[in-house]
DNA sequence: GATATTCTGTTGCTTTTGCAACATTTTTGT
DNA sequence: ACAAAAATGTTGCAAAAGCAACAGAATATC
């Protein structure tokens, strides 16, 4: 495993990466599938960064309804600082989808320029920088799907933003459908009845989790 | 004006700021009630500041709906890096609601050491860092309403963030009803509907834009 | 390879939301 | 102070979305 090529240490050779993790006191840990990496309702500041297997952000809201906020993929970053606040009567965590490597850093020790004064660290800092800011790309992207007023307009809106993504019209979605719609935060079945006529009136081609828009 | 009183240029002395604002090319300018701030069409990558008055991140859908992606204070920060990707339907806009004034930083400068080397653009660096994760606090925020199923969810999700935020169960609405209804894209009568409801429940008082939760 | 489990897709019914048209109130501009 | 414009609030009707219960397909487990 390299850590170097890790987004967040991007321009930071894998000797510098060793040292620095290693004073801020960074650590790694296996997760089985289903486990959970990571609540949001736990003191501490830590950003996660998954190394390898795919996880996914979730609320769960106490009148029983579960939206997942974000799936990770290997070098997707997760934590307090970088987003997603618990409410009252809910509660936000980081759920395995597969079994998965972790990397836990401290915030403060992150942002902080340490006493030995690594150069790197700048760069680190940098990178955090670049990072946050493609999270809060991310983010928006939510944000513009879910400001549609209409379930089709929503379908449509994250379609194009997988095809701008892919550069293709074809490309799959990266849940299933159950997931999909709690994505949506839409009815599951009122959400395959409009897949099925947006299939029906031509407008796209979809098989299992493979779509094509036309 | 103070620069130094700017979340962005946080510890850093009035002096400095002076000297970075100019080592990066910083422009200021006035704009009138309604007028558009800033396009995200425009190639430049350029982060904007709002010194005073009051704006707001507005997306035109080409069929016509209007969504407010976020409300801009003084000192709310917006640009191309920091958030909101126009897709091929939709143009997003800064627009103001009063007279404003708004300071414009060119990213690539403000981002890449300059080469005086001035010290305290580490610090700056580090304040961006701040404001970014803030935003993405604050699009966190936008995503957990949006989420919510219903108007009555989305209206009690939200707020139940504004009391949090002043820590008072009373508070008052920073929108328009018409621009609330936008931000909770959802209908304006059907909200307006729904906000009697809950009056009539008891779930809340309401008098023009001054709201108790009870 | 049989069985259990999860996922996918369908449908009728109910509820919620959106829409349009209008009356009333508040704000703005001169 | 007055007129014009904008915002607020109401309502009936139409459309969309949610819900529940179920059947078939795919996947996992032993």
């Amino acid at each position: 495993m390299n850590y170097s090529e890790n987004l967040l240490f991007q321009c930071v050779s894998e000797n510098d990466c060793r040292r620095m993790l290693d004073c801020m006191k960074a650590r790694k840990r296996d997760f089985f599938a289903g486990e959970e990496i990571y609540s949001f309702d736990t003191p501490r500041k830590i950003v996660g960064i998954l190394l390898s297997g795919q996880a996914a952000v979730v609320r769960y809201e106490y009148n029983g309804t579960r939206s997942i906020l974000e799936n990770l993929s290997p070098k997707g970053i997760f934590g307090e600082h970088l987003s997603f606040v618990p409410s009252d009567d809910s509660c936000i965590a980081v759920v395995c989808q597969t079994d998965c490597q972790v990397l836990f850093i401290d915030y403060q020790r992150l942002t902080a320029t340490c006493q030995n004064a690594c150069s790197c660290h700048t760069q680190l800092i940098r990178n955090l920088l670049q990072l946050l800011s493609d999270k809060t790309r991310s983010l928006s992207e939510r944000v513009e799907v879910l400001s549609q007023r209409s379930i089709r307009e929503k379908l449509m809106c994250y379609f194009m933003q997988l095809a701008a993504g892919k550069n293709s019209s074809t490309f799959e979605l990266p849940f299933t459908m159950i997931d999909f719609a709690d994505f949506l935060s839409v009815n599951r079945s009122a959400m395959i009845r409009e897949l099925g006529k947006m299939k029906q009136e031509g407008l796209i081609r979809i098989s299992r989790r493979t779509i094509t828009l036309l």
